[in-house]
DNA sequence: CCAGCGCCTTGATCTGGATCAAGCGAGCGC
DNA sequence: GCGCTCGCTTGATCCAGATCAAGGCGCTGG
């Protein structure tokens, strides 16, 4: 996979001019990081913007008593640090490799150099924050509007589903019980429900499928 | 007070140049609403960006169930809706007059039209809107990470005081409990709490005192 | 002046989800 | 192979904070 092709593959880079993206292609670093493997540290300067090609990455925040909130996994496609980068602030989360990734890192003096000259990109990332702002805040409606069940009910309902309606899980169970802020327990129950009620059928470990999309609906409430 | 002073004045728009600054004024319509008054509601189309230069407004969610969230008070210097003018959706939220409001509305064409030609006002505003991303993912922390006492802890040490420690509260109790996802009776007690240990003190009804701010600090964790 | 209403406080109870605890099965290093 | 650790499930218990309930106080409108 090259430069070229993850930056294209990139949502926050849609709408990008060709001369615009040649350029992000010429900035572009490669880098690979085996699963694992923390790319940065809460506080730490923030080198750029990352593009996911391929693998997962999970953005989460440490608070007070150690316990661990994830904000975000980022996937194929995906970008993560674009807000510090444009903010320049430091880092704000952990960025943690939970598959071998293969991203693309747009260093920050470069990106920001383009910033300042390049009107167009501007006005494309200005949308993209946007979006940011909006999935955030749908977010907290998630928190503060709804029980376990509807928070999973609503994961599912938003996770991209192929043709028979089967998601594939983004993570582990636990990582995506703490982007819901539930327990690992809390999830495992909510599932198990879901299924004895018929709504989603569990097919294996690492896969759903949505069997009754309206009871799933009505769930989220 | 003036459309040019109510920008002047405006978080958003420090370290807009004076060429814009006038361009900005020239837009602007002048809008007073009286308390009570409903300045839009979600899903409306978003008719622009509002400065609120004198009063308050108070944006909040209605989700599942008819509960209702409060993601925001914009006092004065503060703007509101302007995320949904970039990003061009309908308004994501209502906007309720708390408070009897003289306000400033930038007419959603104007300013995306400004925002097309005048490159520098297109950067000065991609880091307004990162730092509204940092405040929410802020406010996701507190929510995920922190409990009710620390919740309203960090709200007083965030609220900006006076030389002597004095802070007003920006709008009703229960409006601020809902801000911090609380019941308004959580929120009383945990106030009642602080008290009693001597870390605030209760000057009247709508003022504060942060008499120890350290202890303040530790019941934030 | 009083009645009614909305805001706030305080007390009593309830409950959703966290926490604690146990067990299982799948990797993985030795 | 064996013993580990880890992820996940399931069950039992606990508790922070929601909900229900009641009373006070300061408005506003008649």
């Amino acid at each position: 996979m090259d430069k070229a092709s993850i930056i294209t593959a990139c949502n926050l880079f849609q709408g990008v001019s060709p001369g615009h993206h040649r350029r992000l292609v010429e900035m572009a670093r490669k880098v690979a990081f085996s699963a694992g493997r923390l790319v940065f540290k809460q506080g730490d300067p923030c080198p750029g913007i990352f593009c996911v090609g391929s693998g997962a990455v999970r953005i989460y925040r440490i608070g007070v008593g150690g316990k661990e909130h994830t904000l975000h996994m980022a996937g194929p496609g995906q970008t993560f640090a674009e807000v510090a980068v444009i903010g320049s602030f430091p880092c704000p989360a952990f960025a943690e490799v939970t598959e071998p990734a293969q991203c693309v890192l747009l260093p920050r003096d470069a990106i920001m150099a383009m910033l300042r000259q390049e009107h167009a990109f501007c006005l494309e990332l200005l949308v993209g924050l946007s979006h940011w702002v909006r999935r955030l805040t749908g977010f907290i409606e998630d928190i503060t509007l709804r029980d376990a069940t509807g928070r999973v009910a609503r994961h599912l309902l938003l996770a991209k589903a192929d043709a028979r309606g089967t998601v594939g899980l983004a993570g582990l169970k636990k990582h995506i019980a703490s982007h819901l802020n539930l327990t690992s327990e809390t999830f495992s129950r909510v599932l198990r429900k879901l299924a004895d009620v018929g709504a989603v059928e569990i097919v294996d470990e690492r896969r759903l499928r949505v069997v009754d999309r309206n009871a799933v609906e009505a769930m989220s409430e």
